[in-house]
DNA sequence: CTAGGGTTAG
């Protein structure tokens, strides 16, 4: 018996016990025999009952043991490390020190230093280092290694740096520790340089260092070095396993090569979770929601269950597409579910204020407890989105209250919203006080918001000397502002050279060059109407067409230009044509129309036919009772209209087990949502909005002569700069800033005259200037 | 030393 527990087997004996009972009679034949007393015993038998998760028992072995050694110590130590408990690794590791014996090893610091790192307690890290040093493991690569790993998540990559050339001898470890310190330093390129130095030493990584390095080419963002990574991990045969394909898988995806992602996806040999969620959240931020929701019905289908991170994945799917039923069951399925944690609750009320339920989101905000930043910021962007100016600041004023201070993002949210509801002077105050008081230096995006605000309030000139004063060369976007505000304040000089400069810029989008041609028109420069219309076509046919979706009763439709698939598509065609006809009777004549001479009645048909949102507009309409609002939401890509038209209008339900979640948080204020790939902006959410309810408040026949102006007008694929116009067209006062103000003002008393409404709208449409047709 | 998630414009 004795010699079965001497120590040799002893380890081996207790490794083997998976049992409490079997450990404890092991425990008392150890005690009875003695052996529990011999140099590492004790250390092991500490383990084993870590191992089964009984740490009290652990500590009772250590109390017991009359001079522990310092295996013994560290086999406790390491018992806290592994369930987490980082604060006893400090305390034991403190109360070592203090006896000054035994003396600690490089285990010891090891151990402790990783728990400074999960910490981020560098005060105590480099205590240990000191102490370390002074015991003379300065060059111990494990412990290098480790005290490399704490200042790397400490954010300390300086220091990192030097003790990592300090080091005499590097192992693979010290490289990849130093290769994902800079991944998540945010710093790409110096993890790529690590790496060739490391190459340049004849050191061959493994996966773990894939996995780093594909991480930086991730972020970094060029294809060129991820690809040629890895075609070098299948030309050298790296070992790869589900966390390294995975990688593989993101990267692609977050780089936009969904083809070779899904590609890569399927090849791989096991896939859990992560894997899925890696690909879904590849489609989802790049604007492919039906494919993000597609994969997540495959994903189940495979029998795996999405975590809180695939279904982040899917709200924001939801968001893009407008897509409010599916939201909000899956917000029903996260309350029976899961916690909220701040992401999840973030892109919820993200998801609630984009697909239009403003009070939704607040709601669910003042819920969630556990806030950040980012949630501090969503809900000022959201009231900005809405147009609540006031609120968003009121918003901003309480965040100021509490521990968090605003970023970049909190401003360029709070610009916007000034921007939305026309708070001119409450923007330029914020302006300057972010540069001075708070002292962040604006960019790109907070000139674009500031532009924007300006011109959409006919200060062009004031906006145009905030551009010649930015520090570095103004994006595409700030000059599409510009263009936009002087588009709208007849401002034709300046304008055209913003739109020279947007022409410059080459950008990838059909609704900018809309823009364009209209601003070239109206100054009747008929050369550059021609060149731009011409540059337009050429990218049509380059570019996959774009889809617009309707969700009507939760159930979303989808249409692409031109598109006569649908069973209703006569019906659609009917009431397009009866808009158009009943619109010019009113005198409206588009006034880029020369560029279609012939007006025959097939080509009004294609010009009617060929702009998606038109379809799934005049589909709603059809669809829906007076008084429903539509709501225009962001942008969808997908890459096979097949599967969008299987998820979308399939009549099958995309997630069957959220049918009573949904009913039961029951919230029937918006029915019909429209989505889009073109760029036209909130001028439909807000004419729509107007259409819908005047057709209740008047109570008219189905669609009047007014409404037909507002409709056409809506269809017209004006980027959303017609904000200002539109409230032009109700008269309504400065007090009445938004889109959505615009909206309640229509419920007013004196906005039930027909009479007065026409005046006011045929007024609107005649300072406007339409484009027409654009797909 | 190892993978996936939320905010910012028109």
């Amino acid at each position: 018996m004795r010699s079965a527990l001497s120590r040799p087997s002893l380890k081996h004996v207790l490794r083997s016990c998976s049992g409490a009972q079997a450990l404890v009679q092991i425990h008392a034949l150890m005690l009875v025999t003695g052996s529990l007393y011999y140099p590492h015993s004790s250390g092991h038998l500490i383990s084993a009952y870590a191992r089964i998760g009984d740490v009290a028992a652990a500590h009772s072995v250590f109390r017991t043991a009359s001079n522990p050694n310092i295996s013994t110590w560290n086999a406790l130590i390491i018992a806290h490390s592994r369930r987490g408990s980082l604060d006893q690794v400090l305390r034991l590791y403190r109360l070592l020190v203090s006896q000054g014996r035994p003396r600690p090893d490089s285990s010891t610091f090891t151990v402790t230093l990783k728990a400074c790192a999960q910490l981020f307690d560098l005060r105590s890290g480099r205590e240990v280092i000191t102490h370390a040093s002074d015991l003379g493991y300065s060059h111990d690569v494990f412990v290098c290694s480790s005290v490399l790993n704490m200042y790397a998540k400490c954010g300390k990559m300086d220091d990192a740096m030097r003790v990592f050339d300090e080091m005499p001898k590097k192992d693979i470890v010290s490289w990849t520790t130093m290769i994902t310190g800079f991944v998540n330093a945010g710093n790409p390129v110096e993890a790529i340089e690590v790496y060739r130095k490391m190459q340049a030493e004849g050191v061959e990584g493994d996966g773990i260092v894939m996995v780093g390095l594909l991480q930086a080419c991730a972020a970094f963002g060029d294809m060129g070095i991820g690809q040629s990574v890895h075609g070098y991990m299948l030309r050298h045969h790296i070992e790869t396993d589900v966390v390294v394909e995975t990688c593989l898988v993101d990267m692609y995806a977050k780089n936009g090569f969904l083809e070779t992602a899904h590609i890569v996806f399927e090849k791989m040999t096991s896939k859990n979770v992560v894997s899925w969620s890696a690909l879904i959240s590849g489609y989802a931020q790049n604007g492919f929601a039906s494919d993000a929701l597609w994969m997540l019905i495959k994903m189940q289908e495979f029998g795996l269950c999405p975590d809180s991170v695939a279904l982040v994945s899917a709200i924001l799917a939801c968001s893009h597409i407008g897509f409010l039923k599916l939201g909000k069951s899956i917000h029903g399925f996260i309350m029976k579910r899961f916690d909220f944690d701040h992401i999840l609750g973030t892109a919820v009320i993200d998801m609630y204020s984009k697909c239009g339920s403003l009070l939704s989101a607040r709601a669910l905000f003042n819920r969630v407890c556990s806030r950040d930043l980012i949630s501090w910021n969503t809900m000022i962007a959201s009231y900005g989105i809405h147009g609540h100016g006031k609120e968003a600041l009121s918003t901003f004023l309480e965040m100021s209250k509490t521990e968090f201070k605003p970023d970049h993002a909190t401003f360029a949210s709070l610009l916007s919203a000034f921007s939305h509801s026309g708070l001119v002077e409450e923007g330029r105050h914020w302006f300057n006080l972010m540069r001075q008081e708070y002292r962040i230096g604006p960019s790109d995006k907070h000139y674009v918001c500031m532009v924007d605000l300006l011109a959409r309030a006919g200060h062009v000139e004031e906006a145009h000397e905030l551009i010649q004063s930015m520090p570095d060369e103004p994006g595409v976007a700030v000059w599409v502002a510009l263009l936009s505000g002087c588009h709208n304040h007849k401002k034709l000089e300046l304008g055209q050279y913003a739109a020279g400069k947007v022409l410059e810029l080459c950008p990838d989008d059909l609704g900018i060059y809309s823009l364009v041609s209209n601003v070239f028109a109206v100054a009747k420069n008929w050369d550059k109407v021609v060149e731009v219309r011409r540059r337009m076509k050429n990218m049509g046919t380059r570019k996959v067409p774009g889809y617009s979706l309707v969700e009507v009763e939760g159930k979303l439709h989808a249409f692409r230009m031109e598109d006569r698939s649908h069973p209703q598509y006569e019906k659609i065609m009917d009431l397009l044509k009866r808009l158009d006809f009943e619109m010019r009777k009113l005198g409206y004549k588009p006034k880029t129309e020369f560029v279609f001479h012939d007006l025959d009645e097939e080509v009004k048909e294609r010009m009617l036919g060929n702009h998606s949102e038109k379809l799934a507009i005049a589909f709603g309409l059809l669809t829906t009772s007076p008084g429903t609002r539509i709501l225009e939401t962001a942008r969808h890509r997908s890459t096979s209209s097949s599967r969008l038209q299987q998820i979308l209008s399939g009549g099958r339900s995309i997630w069957p087990e959220l049918k009573l979640e949904h009913e039961a948080l029951n919230e029937n204020a918006e029915k019909v949502h429209l989505s889009s790939s073109s760029a036209s902006g909130t001028t439909i959410l807000t004419v729509l909005q107007a259409l819908s309810f005047l057709v209740a408040s008047l109570q008219e026949k189905k669609i009047s002569q007014i409404l037909v102006v507002l409709f056409l007008k809506a269809l017209q694929g004006i980027p959303g700069s017609q904000r200002l116009q539109i409230r032009k067209a109700y008269d309504s006062p400065q007090h009445l800033p938004s889109a959505h103000a615009c909206f309640n003002r229509l419920d007013l008393p004196e906005c039930t005259s027909e009479e007065q409404l026409r005046r006011r709208l045929l007024l609107a449409i005649n300072e406007a200037n339409e484009g027409f047709g654009i797909g």
